[in-house]
DNA sequence: ATGGTTGCTTAGCAA
């Protein structure tokens, strides 16, 4: 089973690029983030025609999650079912083949102590209490997406400049850490455990030129899929050319 | 300490 994870930054712009992935990687699964398009206006005829069931869960300007998938989806959510006012579209979770996946759009959290940066903290307090209340650790579950977090320095290629962003702040890798401790691996992370790989270079300031990179996106497995892990790579070739995303795919295998 | 770029929406926000 392959699955893929790509912040798009927008599916208007992105559709090509999109569709060249589905065809070059043909993964099982492909969990998309930023779409920035209502329901309505998702591109559910060029994915259907490339073959793949398309479960949305659109916001217009920002955010926006959706799963892309041979198989049908199963058992289908759009929030984290906890009552909590939420306005932002960051979350969809589907079954496919006795897998649960996820596909989160973790917030950025602007600036670290900004409304914004709290917003962020609860968000990951709210999924971990969702996998509390919702999911099971000896189950098969994959949550993947852009965390907006590096987890480690291992994921920076220059700590010392973002030590102090939103990306690497200690209290976002707890959040983060929090997750794991539930009972997930950090699938990318298992199978690179020297780091050194990004998955997102800022448009600004040359980013992806110098590899000023992160790798911010990820798929999290519960310890029965990790187990099952056989590659994983980000595909940086979509980082180049006209019109990228600023992120690039991250592919995960599952035997 | 600011600014740099892209996308959505149309001057300003979010990332």
């Amino acid at each position: 089973m392959r699955i893929i994870t790509w912040n798009v930054n927008s599916i208007r712009t992105r559709l090509p690029r999109l569709l060249g992935v589905l065809e070059r990687h043909e993964p099982d699964v492909m969990c998309l983030q930023e779409l920035k398009v209502v329901d309505d206006a998702f591109p559910t005829l060029d994915i259907s025609q490339a073959g793949y069931h398309a479960t949305v869960f659109g916001q217009k300007t920002y955010n926006g999650v959706a799963i892309l998938s041979k198989e049908q989806p199963k058992d289908v959510e759009r929030s984290m079912d906890d009552g909590a006012e939420d306005s932002q579209a960051r979350f969809v979770a589907a079954d496919f083949g006795g897998v649960r996946v996820i596909s989160v759009y973790v917030p950025n959290g602007g600036s670290v102590g900004s409304d914004k940066w709290e917003y962020k903290l609860e968000w990951l307090s709210r999924l971990k209490r969702h996998l509390d209340a919702h999911a099971d650790p000896s189950a098969s579950l994959a949550i993947c997406g852009d965390f907006n977090i590096a987890s480690d320095d291992r994921d920076v290629k220059n700590p010392d400049k973002w030590k102090d962003s939103v990306l690497c702040h200690p209290d976002g890798r707890a959040a983060f850490q929090s997750l794991l401790d539930w009972g997930l691996v950090d699938a990318f992370r298992a199978h690179h455990p020297d780091g050194g790989i990004y998955s997102w270079w800022d448009y600004r300031m040359l980013g992806f030129p110098k590899n000023d990179g992160l790798r911010i996106d990820g798929v999290l497995a519960t310890r029965c899929l990790a187990d099952r892990i056989e590659d994983a790579f980000v595909d940086r070739d979509e980082r180049k050319g006209k019109q990228p995303s600023d992120h690039a795919p991250v592919v995960v295998d599952f035997s």
